[in-house]
DNA sequence: TCTGGGGTCCTAGGACCC
DNA sequence: TCTGGGGTCCTAGGACCC
């Protein structure tokens, strides 16, 4: 039984909670977004956008379209505050509420729909409710599974609606450019172009009849998309939040740089702030990587192992400037315009006590590691932990998969 | 005044073990 | 001494999304 996924995206999220805010700023080209040397638009109000203005513009550009647009600045927490309602009134339709970013997000309504004699006008009414209560607009998607939703949602903005079916995809997205594929960005789409796919219609036939190029140049994705655009995709919705892979920050520098001195300021904030979120997060890092932005805009990074998990923001800082040396070492000293360090191979400190200790054994000689081994687990460890700790590794060994 | 900051996933290649 | 393949873990870089 096809199941009804809703895929729900607030427009122009940011601007509209700026003038929920201050009302007077209705009507208005509004940029949100930094205004640094390298500031960006983060959201351009629809008013903006009539100009061209659009996010992720640089900030400069956007005033050079739009002179009279007024510039704010981003008030994440505000807006993550407004994000938390909008998503607490889809739960009043249904608990399986999936949120994808701070400003959409899916729902299974299937049992919400049951019934329903005109779902049409059950959409619109949660659409104008929320308008109504919030002052949020939104664009609705409906369909079987959930990119289909995500891309019926993206069909009609400001305050769309668009139900659609599995036999609705060659009226409604092979007419649509490649560009507009979810999952095909700016480096892919200009390749597909070239293999003569113009359109999403395009693109489906190519998949359809196992075209060798673009299998070869999309790999595994060339499978997803195939399922994607017949129809069978994912319809799960998990309301569940996962766990992080990684907690990272960087910061553009106020000037381009060369040295760690330089740079020790930017990552003594960055160490404190991933350290910090890390602890929220109730996770360590197994590992840090140091990343640096080359004036090319080309991304580089080294990472450099902990000898045992931690979040402590002395260590990363550390370990950071140890590989931010390595980094540069390796490149020739270049100038650098931003850098960043992220935590990767998180933890749950409680339960990792086993694989800790293994770990810490590849660090070492490997003449001595048996023997520290030892130590190590004599040293660190209570005897409970070792066994809850021993027999969850069990259970994972003999679970399924 | 050229182009942010938060992520996830994939790929290719290397190290190491059996 | 040479050859070799499979599996796992890790790294660096890139593509994509909001």
């Amino acid at each position: 039984m096809a199941k009804v996924i809703m895929h729900i995206d607030l427009n122009a999220f940011f601007a509209s909670c700026e003038v929920i805010r201050d009302p007077s700023l209705a009507g208005l080209p509004l940029l949100i977004g930094h205004t640094g040397r390298s500031g960006i638009v983060s959201t351009a109000s629809y008013e903006a956008r009539a100009y061209g203005c659009h996010s992720g513009q640089p900030m400069f550009q956007a005033l050079r379209l739009c002179p009279k647009a007024k510039v704010i600045p981003v008030d994440y927490d505000y807006y993550s505050m407004m994000s938390l309602s909008f998503f607490s009134y889809l739960k009043r339709f249904t608990l399986l509420v999936e949120p994808a970013s701070i400003d959409e997000g899916f729902a299974d309504m299937s049992e919400a729909v049951k019934g329903k004699e005109d779902p049409e006008s059950f959409f619109r009414s949660l659409q104008s409710e929320l308008k109504k209560e919030t002052g949020l607009g939104c664009s609705i998607g409906v369909a079987p599974t959930k990119w289909l939703a995500k891309m019926a949602s993206d069909l009609k903005k400001p305050m769309g609606l668009t139900i659609l079916r599995k036999k609705d995809i060659p009226n409604l997205l092979y007419p649509l450019p490649i560009e507009s594929f979810w999952g095909v960005g700016k480096k892919t789409s200009p390749r597909l172009r070239e293999m003569g796919i113009a359109s999403i219609g395009d693109f489906a036939q190519a998949l359809l009849r196992g075209d060798q190029n673009v299998e070869k140049e999309l790999g595994k994705f060339a499978l997803t998309a195939k399922e994607w655009i017949q129809g069978y995709g994912s319809d799960r919705v998990s309301p569940l939040e996962e766990d992080p892979k990684s907690i990272g920050a960087q910061e553009t520098l106020a000037k381009d740089c060369q040295t760690y001195e330089e740079v020790e300021l930017y990552f003594s904030r960055l160490a404190e702030e991933i350290s910090s979120r890390c602890l929220s997060a109730g996770k360590e890092a197994r590992s840090l990587t140091v990343s640096v932005k080359t004036l090319d805009f080309r991304l580089h990074s080294r990472a450099m192992p902990f000898a045992e998990p931690t979040r402590s923001s002395v260590l990363i800082k550390e370990k950071a400037k140890e590989g931010f040396r390595a980094l540069m070492d390796k490149l020739g000293d270049p100038k650098i315009r931003q850098v960043g360090i992220a935590l990767t191979r998180l933890v749950d400190p409680q339960r990792e006590t086993v694989q800790m200790s293994l770990w810490n054994y590849q660090d070492y000689e490997r003449k001595d590691a048996t023997k520290l081994l030892i130590e190590e687990l004599n040293r660190k460890m209570d005897k409970p932990m070792l066994k809850r700790a021993s027999q969850a590794e069990k259970g994972k060994k003999n679970g399924n998969r």
